[in-house]
DNA sequence: TTGACTATGTGTGTTCTCGCACAGACGCCC
DNA sequence: GGGCGTCTGTGCGAGAACACACATAGTCAA
């Protein structure tokens, strides 16, 4: 169970690293601030830096042009924004918009190229998380396929409570339908269904998880699964 | 438009590596003919060997528990089945399953795994492929959760066509339906739809392509996008 | 305190897909 | 050439999510 205040704010995937590289990386990374909403890039963007969330959230989106959008991948203290450049390419092709306000390290894009053309364990490390957050687009793309809106919602709030290290954080109901792909009125029925049963409680934009252990029950295996896969490749 | 025979089976990833890159990896590289609903990898096997597509696909599945399964990405002259051995990872996390039968190369985990630790332009060459799988994966997540049946089985039977490299081949309504992770009723339906305006004709798992520009007006425009995206690194 | 704005609640009818059940139809093999 | 298995066609009721249309209720600031 999380305590309702923040705990260590540290990127987890920074602090997996040994220590000399660490060292060796660390004038390279300006903690900065991301606010609620601020949007980090757009579809085709140029990509200038990447962002390492310590207890911020950064949401990939796959924007329709029906004007739909889907999170098709969330960043917290287990990964990085802007992973594409690593592989080379500097233009983004999903939105990255701050879903939950926090901070963050910072590092230019520059360097990560850098970093692509050098051996060692950041350059591996990166590696796997590449691997992580393919896992985690695939299993939430077979997710969005085949679960109902209850059962996502429940998934998707944990795994929003897990990065923030939070049982309680400001989110609309207008914001949760763009991340799962559906309509504002069937988050609300989700989100009604929930907190009848004294699992979660909001109000006018902020969320509280009121019982951590039955969401789970109420979310599909997807969040357990897709939380093993980010927490494995960390030590 | 295609011939109905089989054009140059070569993959398009090996292709573009300079003549040396080539030549440095070509005795690593076997020939190797892959059955039609042969089994690569199952979730959670140990990944042997990685798999070049000249004319034939692979198809990787998301399994739900439920037993239901989806595509999350389609492999084909332009890429590479295994990738996550690149990124360090030996274990598949998704079934790996021949889709379309016919050649490809095939190299061992062990020298990919070595490929890990050496840069040059087979290194770099994965690492741009890997962003391509990526973003095959976002955009048919985002497919996948947003347009109808009809639209997501014209756009599977042009790339399935795009790759094999012919506008005949055997597929029956059941395997499309455990593709697109709809029921095969519904995989008749929209089938039955697209024969009826003869674009496509088909009869006990063999399809055949009749008009590939109206059929790809009646795909949605995901189509074009996951097109572009896959061809973009390749020269 | 009052109005404006944002967030949430709810109803109705429609569409898409599902689940199930079964009927034809083609191909292959004994 | 008769039978069997696989592949395809179709109908019907149920349910989930949709689009649209409003109603209510907090919040903030003038």
């Amino acid at each position: 169970m999380h305590p309702n205040v923040r705990r260590s704010a540290v990127n987890r995937l920074l602090a997996s690293l040994p220590r000399e590289e660490h060292k060796r990386l660390s004038p390279e990374l300006k903690p900065i601030a991301l606010a609620f909403g601020e949007v980090l890039y757009e579809p085709g963007d140029t990509i200038k830096h990447v962002y390492f969330p310590n207890d911020s959230i950064v949401s990939l989106l796959s924007a329709m042009p029906e004007r739909s959008t889907l999170e098709v991948g969330m960043v917290g203290n287990e990964g990085m924004a802007g992973l594409s450049v690593f592989a080379g390419v500097n233009v983004s092709l999903t939105r990255a918009i701050v879903q939950g306000a926090g901070s963050a390290m910072r590092m230019t894009a520059a360097v990560v190229r850098q970093e692509a053309n050098r051996l060692g364990p950041f350059h591996q490390l990166l590696h796997r998380y590449t691997h992580s957050l393919q896992s985690q687009v695939s299993q939430s793309a077979a997710c969005n396929r085949f679960h109902s809106v209850n059962d996502r919602l429940a998934r998707w709030l944990l795994m929003t409570s897990d990065r923030l290290g939070t049982d309680e954080f400001r989110l609309t109901q207008e914001f949760m339908s763009n991340m799962l792909g559906v309509r504002r009125e069937g988050v609300n029925q989700s989100a009604g269904t929930l907190q009848s049963a004294k699992l979660i409680r909001y109000s006018r934009g902020m969320i509280t998880i009121l019982n951590r252990r039955r969401l789970q029950v109420n979310a599909c295996e997807c969040y357990s699964i897709m939380k093993a896969e980010s927490d494995q490749y960390l030590n």
